[in-house]
DNA sequence: GAGTGGTCTAGACCACGGT
DNA sequence: CCGTGGTCTAGACCACTCC
């Protein structure tokens, strides 16, 4: 995988703008002395820009050349994407913070009407309904709420929900293609009252995840409530 | 703008996606079918396609084609997407609410050691520092923090802060290139707690934002502090 | 093995920025 | 005007999926 051409580009040039090699210039070589330099072709060169610029370290600007951003420790922090998959992994998993989990709540049910309309599952069908405290630091730090479409999961069990639900999937070859996310701030319900470590603050962050398989189908509605003060999304808009 | 080859076909395509022309195979045709069709080359194609992506509704799939994403309203919603670079507006823009500005501080300053660790604004510099409350529906719904580096924004005055800076940006040349975000749950602080509607929450969800000129140079530091239970971030993440 | 998307090459012309 | 990135074409080969 590494051994593409527009990889192996992306990684040189990535390494010298950290290195602050261009940076007296505030530029990248122009496209033509990169395809000299690299001795490939104009579609190489473009698209390793094009992942330099998706990571925000550059910005190209028509008809004046590829400018490199600023970084400082501040801004270079912003740039720890979010772009992990996983469930809770994708909460400041770059720390790898030891937690536990503990399975609150675990049963099958069948979706109806009011369920339907915030989880998109149709009507009737079966789904795992999964609760699950996640403690990281020996502090309840998140509240999963998990609804998977038995149907298109393989079968899960209490003992799986309290170790990877996730790795048990990717076993069991289920690809996860696209996640949609939604992420809000609300008062905190008596459950996550009851459940998290909240101290006085009486609101959560809900982190809303709808995952799709790679034949286009939804498997999994999800509710990441968690405590203030403790975790962070990066998120990077170009123009 | 519009009349590029690939945004036609992406119109097209997206259409008829939404239109559910495809919806019985759950796949675009294949990539040549598509260049016959439109009499275009593959670049433009795979360039209509990848935009697809961006969105949401597609997902390519190497060996097997073009899979559309199940899409029912609750996930469609999930497509408003966070791309707006200008302030306020980036917040659920699409409903195009009312409101109000009110300037609680307006005033120039020298970033000290302090001010520089958490803006990325070098010590030494002159920034204008800015708080604002926006009224959303009669609401005191965000207060927005703003430092700008003086000598990279034109001039501003309490009365353009009133208005709206980013256009007074846009009109005096200054171009918005690329904005990192960081989005947090925080506890409310005194400041919060005086300014804002937050009733009987004690938190915001705080939306910090470095922003970037095509120069690739950082010239704001802002943090919007709003209240819980109204506003949504939607965000896409692909494999 | 046939079908399909991913990568790559070698060109061409256009649109924008700065001089 | 020149230099630059953006779009586009016409091909080629590779990697993966599915039968």
């Amino acid at each position: 995988m590494g051994s593409q051409t527009f990889n192996e580009i992306y990684h040189i040039l990535r390494e010298r703008i950290l290195a602050g090699k261009y940076s007296v210039k505030m530029r990248l070589p122009i496209e033509d002395a990169l395809i000299a330099e690299f001795d490939s072709s104009r579609y190489a060169v473009r698209k390793a820009i094009a992942k330099l610029a998706k990571e925000g370290l550059v910005y190209s600007v028509k008809g004046r050349g590829v400018v490199l951003l600023e970084h400082s420790p501040q801004t270079q922090q912003f740039n720890l994407a979010l772009n992990n998959l996983n469930g809770l992994q994708s909460l400041n998993a770059e720390r790898h913070l030891d937690y536990q989990t503990e399975v609150v709540a675990f049963h099958q049910q069948i979706v109806d009407q009011a369920l339907s309309e915030h989880t998109a599952f149709e009507v009737g069908i079966p789904v795992y309904a999964i609760q699950r405290v996640r403690i990281v630091d020996g502090i309840r730090a998140v509240l999963d709420i998990n609804y998977f479409n038995a149907q298109r999961t393989p079968t899960l069990t209490a003992a799986i929900a309290k170790r990877s639900i996730y790795q048990h999937f990717k076993k069991n070859g289920l690809k996860i293609a696209v996640v949609k996310r939604m992420l809000r701030v609300e008062t905190a319900t008596e459950l996550d009252q009851a459940q998290l470590a909240l101290d006085d603050n009486n609101c959560i962050g809900n982190m809303i995840s709808i995952a799709f398989n790679d034949e286009g189908r939804q498997f999994e509605y999800t509710e990441s409530h968690f405590i203030p003060n403790k975790f962070n999304f990066n998120e990077l808009i170009r123009n």
